[in-house]
DNA sequence: CGATTCCCCTGATAGC
DNA sequence: TGCTATCAGGGGAATC
């Protein structure tokens, strides 16, 4: 489950050893993985690109190219975007091989095939559908408590699902979600205008918290998720909901439920999370 | 327009 | 033990 902290930590520890490397040849394993291109038109446009440089915009990774194009790869579930060892074998799910200069394999794998990559001219990027709708970067100056108290009263939905709403913010998904609404006590069936101004400056906080500290352990790995050099994030062991159903809550040792909000399994602390 | 539901996929897990 | 049913979930399309 890429989500913001994750491509985040992917990009930062890919653009250190790819950023200035030419693509010198493309292997499209399974074509729908390529949303914008036939295979061989996405090959044929790549090959002699440039690496440029690598960046994000919520759970996007943005692969900036010579010629002012710009891949764009979003990995959804079970999505890995690795170099490869120099001799290391082909992983499992492997989709799509980036082959770079000095022997280097960059490679897309993904065990649900739920994963897509785009490539499109840099100027058509705002443009995009996926993007041109995305909310603002949470850890951004147009996210803050206002902006926040504003969207919030015109909603009528639940908290989690408007959590969940790229449109709304961009790069939350289920794990910090569920983090942010326990770090700020709220709980995730509240309806968005219901909450208080003192509950929305926390909420504020609480995501902020939750996805530096994400960062700062190099994202949560439960089953797929790794950095762009393969190595598993520490994250997932300073959840304090996410996944931890049945077990005591860390600030009043009630125990932790999980319920389907918005479609979406939710983990909260009926204690600390009182609707 | 806003809110909800379905769908894509396959490994892990629960249930019998 | 071995089979089948269910679940997980991001985001886009379809629907209400």
């Amino acid at each position: 489950m890429p989500e913001l902290p994750e491509v985040e930590t992917v990009k930062r520890s890919l653009e250190k050893l790819i950023t200035g490397l030419t693509i010198i040849n493309v292997d499209v394993l399974m074509p729908k993985i390529i949303k914008s291109h036939t295979a061989q038109d996405f090959k044929k446009l790549l090959m002699g690109s440039e690496i440029k440089k690598l960046g994000r915009r919520g759970k996007y990774l943005l692969v900036y190219l010579s010629a002012n194009k710009v891949l764009v790869i979003h990995l959804r579930m079970t999505g890995r975007l690795v170099l490869l060892k120099d001799n290391a074998e082909l992983p499992k799910y492997t989709h799509v091989i980036f082959y770079l200069e000095n022997d280097k394999r960059l490679i897309f794998a993904d065990m649900r095939q739920f994963g897509r990559i785009d490539l499109l001219p840099e100027e058509e990027l705002a443009n995009m559908p996926g993007l041109k709708k995305l909310g603002p970067e949470p850890l951004e100056k147009k996210f803050n408590p206002e902006y926040l108290k504003k969207e919030l009263k015109r909603r009528r939905t639940k908290i989690k699902a408007l959590l969940l709403d790229q449109t709304f913010v961009a790069g939350l998904g289920n794990i910090y979600a569920d983090e942010a609404l326990h770090l700020a006590k709220v709980h995730p069936e509240r309806p968005a205008r219901d909450l208080t101004a003192e509950e929305i400056v926390n909420l504020y906080n609480a995501i902020v918290t939750v996805l530096r500290q994400g960062i700062k352990n190099r994202g949560t790995s439960f089953s797929d998720y790794v950095d762009g050099e393969g190595n598993t994030g520490s994250n997932q062991n300073m959840l304090k909901v996410y996944r931890r159903e049945g077990k005591p809550c860390h600030c009043c040792g009630s125990i932790i439920k999980r319920k389907k909000v918005a479609g979406r399994s939710s983990c909260f602390c009926p204690q600390c999370q009182q609707l």
